[in-house]
RNA sequence: UGACCCAUGGUGUAAUUGGCAACACAGCAGAUUUUGGUUCUGUUAUUUUAGGUUCGAGUCCUAAUGGGUCAACCA
């Protein structure tokens, strides 16, 4: 084998120097934080394959740990989402989920070390006080009044303050840093809040809650997390979680940031998902038009082709936004690779073949998937009376039609090679049927007529076929980036085209067994997927992602 | 009027760490094709600017410009 000049990202990089100094014995372990208030969206599976595939190239493993501090919002009702989706995806964290709450009694420790060391005080001051005295990111911030408290009452308000003895908000314990730092962020932050409310795990055990920066550092190091992957944003926690890890002298876990990704077309804030979906813009969070994991799942887009897509789009540190075709090519070169060809049609008009005999039926031989030699074939009614889709036809067609067209030849799929001869239309000018003969000697792999027709058309037999409805999914918005503009409402670039529902497809008979979840590709139309609402008798089909279609593109032009 | 991060084809990411700027997707042109799909071939297009260091700079230094981030008892 070629030796191959593997390029790193620069995650790597840092890992393979961690690595050849032999920091931590070699060992790797990340983790993924999510907070158990929401649904994991495309952003999430970003940061999932991030930490995951990372660890792993490495020869190590990934904690999934619940960020789960803030009692106010969080709900053992997302937890079990999350875990799916991330299985879905395709990962498998370290033995059981974690949870920073299963650390509430070590982080008190913590606090209780920093306030002995004068790392840390309580201060009595109201919210409004605390962020007057805070400053601006260009003016330095002024000490609070309590700043200088002694040890000793520290120590006795402080457990207080966790006994219960006070009300919700009257005071905060806040770590003893720099109120002059040019970093808002070390200018005493608040490390503790009371907060009486039942939580999704301890109950009511605890009336005070650390705040995500006495949290999540501390969390790290508990657990022995040797790099800390997490986005830019958290660029400015990075001083703070390691005047933690120092002062309180514990694990050092590294913290390195790394841009999120950005998708066209997608919108990943959380109020403005909870707005469409309040608001009817969509079906729910998994709406096969949502970014949410379970969208996508529901879309039909596979777990490896997101993972390939993720992939596909690096890992650097600065603001990105990928194109959607990235995501689609990924799709379509898997749902190409594994997914069963079927034919139905979506917008139906009868075609009758006028030689053809009247009572016969032909079962043809079609191949389940052209990519795959193993896939094995199955069998299609073929008959006098077959649907084809409405845009196969053209009355008076342009040179480069190669479709349905009186006078010309076409292929049908599988089937025989046709002569269109006519078309009766209604009284509006609406095609009711096409007319055609048939070569008899042309069959699909006994084709002796010689005819090469520059068309082939997919088709159902009319009675043969079933009916099914096919939901056609578009982009959410009409422009790329509907948040850029801080001005305007992104629901003024809502795509009300982004679903169009079929309810007179057509499809081949063989359908009716598939399950949710069952992808295929309709030939020639694209990649679809059995979407939850079908029942037996009423199979509704999402369309994934179309086809690449160069002829659409060379009408356009 | 502060601090921090970032800047390479249309998009995204590389460049063996200072030595001929490449890969993927998109685009364009062609070949193949019983899916106007797939596959294959070819092709267009790239280092923000100005200085500096150096035999040599996408890479190092300085500045400018542009973009991003930071003032929740959220994470």
């Amino acid at each position: 084998m070629e030796e191959k000049k593997e390029s790193l990202n620069f995650i790597e990089q840092i890992i393979e120097e961690d690595l050849a100094s032999g920091k931590h014995n070699g060992r790797v372990l990340t983790r993924f934080p999510p907070e158990p208030n929401g649904y994991l969206h495309i952003g999430h599976a970003k940061a999932i394959c991030i930490n995951f595939e990372t660890a792993k190239k490495y020869g190590g493993t990934t904690n999934l740990r619940f960020d789960d501090t803030n009692p106010t919002t969080e709900d053992t009702e997302y937890v079990d989402n999350i875990m799916k989706d991330i299985r879905w995806l395709g990962f498998d964290w370290n033995g059981e989920a974690l949870y920073a709450s299963d650390y509430f009694g070590q982080l008190y420790e913590y606090a209780l070390d920093l306030i002995r060391k004068g790392l840390a005080y309580v201060d009595d001051s109201t919210p409004d006080e605390i962020a007057a005295m805070k400053g601006t990111p260009s003016e330095p911030g002024k000490s609070s009044p309590f700043k200088s408290r002694s040890v000793e009452e520290n120590l006795d308000l402080f457990i207080r303050m966790k006994n219960g003895e006070f009300a919700d908000g009257t005071r905060v314990l806040r770590a003893n840093v720099d109120m002059t730092s040019p970093n808002m962020l070390m200018r005493d932050p608040i490390i503790y809040r009371i907060k009486k409310e039942h939580h999704h795990r301890t109950g009511d055990e605890w009336c005070i809650y650390p705040m995500y920066d006495f949290a999540h550092g501390q969390s790290d190091s508990i657990e022995g997390i040797t790099h800390s992957l997490c986005s830019l944003e958290f660029i400015h926690h990075r001083p703070l979680y390691d005047w933690f890890i120092e002062k309180l002298g514990i694990f050092p876990s590294r913290q390195i940031e790394f841009a999120r990704m950005n998708v066209e077309y997608m919108i990943t804030s959380k109020r403005r998902l909870l707005k469409l979906v309040n608001e009817g813009y969509v079906s729910g969070w998994d709406d096969p038009r949502m970014p949410t994991i379970s969208g996508m799942r529901r879309r039909g887009y596979p777990a490896a082709a997101i993972r390939t897509f993720c992939d596909k789009a690096g890992v650097a540190r600065r603001e990105n936004t990928i194109e959607i075709n990235l995501l689609e090519a990924c799709v379509r070169d898997e749902m190409n690779r594994t997914s069963q060809r079927a034919m139905v049609v979506l917008d139906p008009v009868k075609l009758v073949i006028t030689n053809y005999p009247e009572f016969e039926i032909e079962y043809l031989e079609a191949e389940n998937n052209p990519e795959d030699p193993d896939g094995g074939h199955r069998k299609i009614a073929f008959g006098r009376e077959l649907y084809i889709e409405r845009e196969d036809f053209m009355e008076d067609a342009p040179p480069k039609y190669f479709r349905m067209t009186p006078g010309a030849d076409v292929r049908l799929k599988h089937a025989y090679i046709l002569r269109c001869t006519g078309v009766d239309k209604g009284s509006n000018g609406e095609i009711n049927t096409v007319y055609a003969t048939y070569y008899s000697d042309s069959r699909s792999g006994s084709d002796t007529s010689g005819i090469k027709p520059k068309g082939t058309l997919h088709w159902v037999s009319a009675q043969d076929a079933m009916e099914c409805e096919v939901r056609l999914y578009d982009r959410l918005f009409t422009v790329p980036d509907p948040v850029r503009d801080e001005d305007t409402d992104f629901l003024s670039f809502y795509n009300k085209e982004s679903l169009r529902t079929l309810s007179g497809a057509r499809m081949e008979s063989g359908l009716q067994h598939c399950k949710p979840g069952d992808q295929f590709q309709f030939l020639r139309q694209g990649y679809f997927c059995a979407d939850p609402d079908s029942t037996p008798g009423h199979l509704v089909f999402n369309r994934t992602v179309g086809l690449k279609d160069s002829f659409a593109k060379e009408v356009k032009s």
